[in-house]
DNA sequence: CATTTATAAATTTTT
DNA sequence: TTTATAAATG
């Protein structure tokens, strides 16, 4: 392949001065096409472990030492994480600090960034609040309540069931009936009255000048059409690059295509091995039809491994084996031989804490630290067991996905008094803050909000008062019990408001409401002190956002990762184990993985099993699993769990093993952990029992 | 009216 | 675990 340009690329020339520039040091030949090719569509299928970060920070690095403009390349990912690192290596391989200013981040947070800039285009205006998941759920909640749907006695989704159906048929753009047919049929029966909550929802939003993460999606979208923005937006970037594009649901790939619509330079890299959001609206379809979307594009497949020994890569090789990819590739690994893979057979979910810590401490011993050891599961409770374990032995871990840190009360209460001073429209905000209080509950919180007219005022509207003005100018009327913390909250707001960069640093005005916390929470929650310490924690995470708006979207886009992101490696520790789901886990690797809960009804999940797409996509997570481990890989299979979340009933499973690895059982060392004769039953009868209250009795 | 207490129910993965 | 409702209590 040749890169049809005019001018000579630097490549060529430094080619010709016989030196080569550093991004093509330790590439192999399919991976230097890759960086090396020229500017039309180009889609580099990647197997797991094959280099394909560094040949996207090394392609980054070629334009930026080509010459490109910085400002106008454009690198989606998955994480923001991801972004960073991305562009952390291109800076270190050109050499120079051009990379820093190209435009990196997830597809959510870019949407952000050109919204503020044009939202007012499409009816969006600056101040505008980006609702997560919950907020989300419980605004649909509100509107729910407000059409008498969910009264006693019906039985209507839950607010986030529905937010999980609105959600799907915004990303795959597929009509809610089909929605409700294939991925909720227990709610085909309210269809009718979901709509309404829907429409509902959809114009309290917007009455609210609030977008969740699907708006961003679709607004960003509509921009792109727009008469006047639209233009500007597709000439905007003259290369877009998009990683984990196997994960990219339609309405993104209709984003991709636009932006891309004037130059036509695209670099797309994914696996369709790895396709595992299709929940979430995501469909492998998209890499498989690249060509027919992009007729002209070149396609370059990277097999050979880097990562993982070839025990481990037999067992990956395995487990993919009975997928139907279309770039089909059976990875090849550069390392020498290694130790075998382990499956070991508990007895139950202690017994498998149990032995999986033995094998974290023993591969330490071994020179492993924990940092290069994870463990891996299939949904976030799947640890819980494990959890107790690690603390009771002084283990130090970090957990990935699931978290909830920003569901947590308390630092929604702090987020909703800051959101409130960027957008006074916003309800669900003004809902919370109101519930602060000692004595104020639901009818007064709807009193109040009646004189300060709030869900009547609108985003930019003059003519009016806003809702918060009028809150710091007068007293509201309220239960004496609650003026206190009323007052308090006027002057942290008082005294936090401002106009963009004339508002107070973000550290001083968390300060500032966080003394309205103070007040309130003792009266609130029981732990109040444990959740005032979250505020310095909260606090750490404002520096680099000067202004309070971009802090709070990084808030709800780019959550803190991880407990410790906030809290730092528990017990000061400089080592730590790495808990991860799966889905948290792509892209990432360690010299030791250990994966948990490998039965049958776990992975697959039993709520995937519907379907033969389900099933595939549940063997795809156990594939990104066993794939993410570079030395040695640990799986344990329990033989009895609790199928349920919330584990107060008896109701045990009585598991296989994964049926992806019943016919890969040849390419393990298996172990059994708690055996039968390990912890030897105790008889205990009534008999005893009556003995021992007779001895309590008598004495 | 707000709060406390009791009871029942809930389907996984995430930007 | 949280979330929603009903009934009792303040």
């Amino acid at each position: 392949m040749t890169a049809s340009t005019a001018t000579m690329t630097a490549v060529e020339r430094d080619a010709t001065l016989g030196t080569e520039p550093a991004w093509l040091s330790d590439l192999n030949p399919q991976q230097r096409q890759a960086v090396d090719h020229g500017s039309g569509p180009l889609l580099i299928v990647a197997g797991a472990g094959t280099g394909k970060t560094r040949t996207l920070a090394a392609r980054v690095a070629r334009l930026v030492g080509d010459g490109q403009v910085p400002e106008r390349i454009l690198l989606l990912t998955f994480t923001r994480r991801a972004a960073r690192e991305l562009v952390q290596r291109a800076r270190t391989l050109s050499g120079n600090d051009d990379a820093r200013r190209i435009w990196g981040g997830t597809f959510h947070s870019v949407a952000v960034r050109i919204l503020r800039q044009h939202g007012d285009a499409v009816g969006i205006r600056g101040g505008f609040t980006v609702l997560d998941e919950s907020d989300a759920a419980d605004l649909i909640g509100l509107v729910r309540d407000d059409l008498g749907l969910g009264e006693k006695g019906r039985r209507f989704p839950r607010k986030e069931t529905i937010a999980a159906i609105v959600s799907r048929v915004a990303n795959a753009l597929e009509p809610l009936s089909v929605t409700l047919a294939e991925q909720f049929p227990w709610c085909v029966a309210d269809a009718d009255d979901l709509r309404r909550v829907l429409k509902g929802y959809r114009d309290r939003k917007r009455a609210n000048n609030v977008v969740d993460f699907d708006d961003l999606l679709l607004l960003w979208r509509a921009l792109l059409d727009h008469p006047t923005v639209g233009p500007q937006l597709r000439g905007q970037f003259d290369h877009v690059l998009v990683d984990e594009y196997q994960d990219v649901n339609t309405v993104q790939a209709d984003l991709v295509q636009r932006t891309v619509a004037v130059t036509g330079s695209l670099t797309a890299v994914g696996d369709d091995a790895q396709a595992i959001y299709s929940f979430r609206g995501a469909s492998a379809r998209h890499i498989l039809d690249f060509a027919d979307r992009y007729p002209s594009a070149t396609i370059t497949v990277l097999d050979r491994n880097y990562r993982s020994t070839p025990e481990i890569l037999h067992v990956a090789n395995g487990v993919a084996d009975d997928l139907e990819e279309a770039h089909r590739k059976t990875l090849r690994t550069t390392r020498p031989s290694g130790v075998r893979p382990r499956l070991v057979t508990c007895r139950d979910e202690v017994a498998q804490s149990v032995h999986v810590c033995e094998v974290i401490l023993d591969a330490r011993e071994r020179g492993i630290d924990l940092r290069d050891q994870a463990v891996l599961f299939r949904t976030g409770h799947h640890a819980d067991g494990l959890e107790l374990e690690l603390a009771r032995r002084d283990i130090p871990y970090v957990k990935y996905g699931g978290l909830k840190f920003l569901d947590r009360a308390h630092i929604k209460d702090v987020a909703a008094m800051l959101r409130v001073l960027d957008n006074p429209a916003d309800e669900l905000a003004w809902a919370r803050v109101l519930r602060l209080p000692e004595g104020i509950g639901p009818a007064w919180s709807r009193r109040i909000a009646a004189a300060i007219g709030i869900g009547s005022w609108r985003a930019g509207d003059d003519s009016a008062t806003s809702p918060l003005a009028r809150f710091i100018d007068a007293p509201v009327n309220a239960p004496p019990a609650a003026q206190p913390v009323l007052e308090s909250l006027a002057r942290a707001w008082r005294a936090s408001i401002g106009e963009e960069l004339a508002q107070p640093p973000v550290a001083e005005q968390l300060r500032q409401v966080g003394e309205v916390a103070r007040l309130a929470w003792p009266l609130r929650y029981p732990d109040a002190s444990a959740r005032l310490a979250d505020l310095d924690r909260l606090s750490a995470l404002t520096s680099g956002s000067a202004l309070r708006s971009r802090f709070l979207a990084d808030l709800t886009l780019e959550p803190p990762a991880a407990i410790g992101d906030l809290a730092g490696p528990p017990h000061l520790d400089d080592d730590w184990l790495t808990l991860s789901t799966i889905h948290s886990a792509k892209g990432l690797e360690w010299r030791a993985v250990h994966v948990i809960h490998a039965a049958d009804g776990n992975l697959p999940s039993d709520m995937a099993l519907r379907d033969k797409e389900g099933i595939d996509e549940e063997r795809r997570l156990a594939y990104v699993a066993v794939s993410r481990a570079k030395d040695e890989l640990t799986v344990s299979v329990p033989l009895r769990f609790h199928r349920r979340r919330y584990g107060l009933d008896d109701d045990f499973h009585h598991g296989q093993m994964s049926r992806f690895l019943t016919p890969l059982r040849d390419r393990f060392d298996e172990a059994a952990a708690g055996g039968p004769d390990d912890e030897p039953e105790q008889q205990v009868t009534a008999a005893a029992v009556d003995a021992l209250l007779d001895d309590l009795w008598d004495a």
